[in-house]
DNA sequence: CCAAAAGTGTTACACGTACACCCATGA
DNA sequence: TCATGGGTGTACGTGTAACACTTTTGG
């Protein structure tokens, strides 16, 4: 096959838009949560939506993602992980388009409240979640089954908390995450065998009269433990 | 936003070539391989490389890849998971184009001889892969950590393996996957324990004197498991 | 009778899991 | 002083991992 040959047969070849969704997870008031935006575009406009967008000429998928995501929420260097590509031929009533979906983590209480403000946008417990366009309901369970899963290889917890927090914070995220409760021992036992967690001199009154020491935790040893694919189940 | 100036700003983002490619995973001879192609478009004809297709309008992204598979290998109802999304800006020196990459596990003994005769393609062994087009070779090593990751989950070896197989089968096989070598009594002990494998009472004497048990599996327990998410580990 | 692969049990150790009480503090 | 959440240790059972010998049979 000639070179124009092939330049006429990729041209024959049916394009198509390509987007991003972003299902954004924090956590909050002891709660799992869903960032969704009011969708600005028709069709249904003015409806519960996940966080999306084109991707353009000059970025890759994952970029894509990670430039919404700022735009919208200022947020860089975020944990963004793919999560599916969907692709029913009718999944928008625009026009054909398929959509890669990431799930991103991101520590909700922070500089969040203004931002969500400005955007119309609002934190969804999970099960409280309203509908979503298009097949956004879907991915979001999708995402919530694959952060379950994901949560026992690698401890993507602490992208979900402010770079301070206490133990009990800690296990009652892993609580959210799992829905189940946790027997804390067992917990303390387990997270203290990885030796990620450093223990600050500061207490944090927020949730008991007696407190609760603040950590933080160790950048090194946890990317360490990330790489050497150890399995985190809790 | 009018309906006229939704379906502009549609029409003025860019469109994209979407593509599949399939890592195809096959068992011989003890061995775990990659089924590949020598392509047949420009740029770079006649490389090797992996079965791929563009994604028609009327298809979503799983079945375009079902389509080109059935129609390179004639097989139907194949297991097939998406891997992952390759969007790289350059990665197809032709045009813009991104690919959703499947792997697909088939059992490689049956009647893919001939096929893979009249398709100028080839098994390979895994770590003896040719090199391959365009991102091609990163796909098959995401392929390969993703199966290695899945087949501690799911019991997915039986879809390699013929209908019915031994146990000394079964065992090399993981042993393919895992790149180590498995204790004997360990692995029957934990085989047996999901009892998911019907015995037969043909003996198969294709390695060796004394003859192993053929055995089959039991599909609605199988299932069962799978469903359960039963972990898998071996 | 020998080589080559199939098949079979037991033991030690690690890890997960269940479980109850004291501590510190603010109200 | 009491109510609330933080913090600690032990015992038991399950599952994993290490280990060697007998069986069958074709050449």
């Amino acid at each position: 096959m000639s070179l124009k040959q092939q330049q006429e047969w990729y041209e024959q070849q049916q394009k198509m838009h390509v987007a991003v969704d972003c299902i954004i997870f924090g956590f909050s008031e002891g709660k799992l949560k869903l960032l969704v935006f009011k969708r600005k575009l028709e069709p249904l406009s003015g409806k519960w939506s996940l966080l999306g967008s084109f991707v353009r000429g000059d970025e890759d998928v994952k970029s894509a993602t990670g430039r919404v995501l700022y735009e919208l929420t200022g947020f860089k260097d975020v944990f963004l992980k793919e999560l599916k590509c969907y692709s029913n031929v009718d999944r928008d009533p625009g026009q054909r388009c398929i959509s890669i979906a990431h799930y991103a983590l991101i520590d909700a209480e922070d500089r969040t409240k203004q931002i969500v403000a400005g955007h119309d946008a609002h934190w969804f417990t999970i099960n409280e979640l309203p509908e979503l366009v298009f097949d956004h309901t879907m991915m979001a369970m999708d995402a919530l089954e694959a952060l379950k899963a994901e949560a026992r290889r690698q401890p993507i917890g602490f992208e979900l908390l402010p770079e301070c927090f206490t133990i009990p914070q800690l296990q009652s995220l892993y609580e959210a995450i799992y829905g189940k409760s946790l027997d804390s021992r067992n917990f303390r036992k387990k997270v203290n065998s990885f030796n990620v967690l450093l223990k600050t001199n500061v207490k944090d009154y927020g949730s008991s009269k007696k407190g609760a020491y603040l950590y933080r935790f160790d950048e090194a040893r946890y990317n360490q433990l990330v790489a050497s694919g150890y399995d985190f189940v809790l």
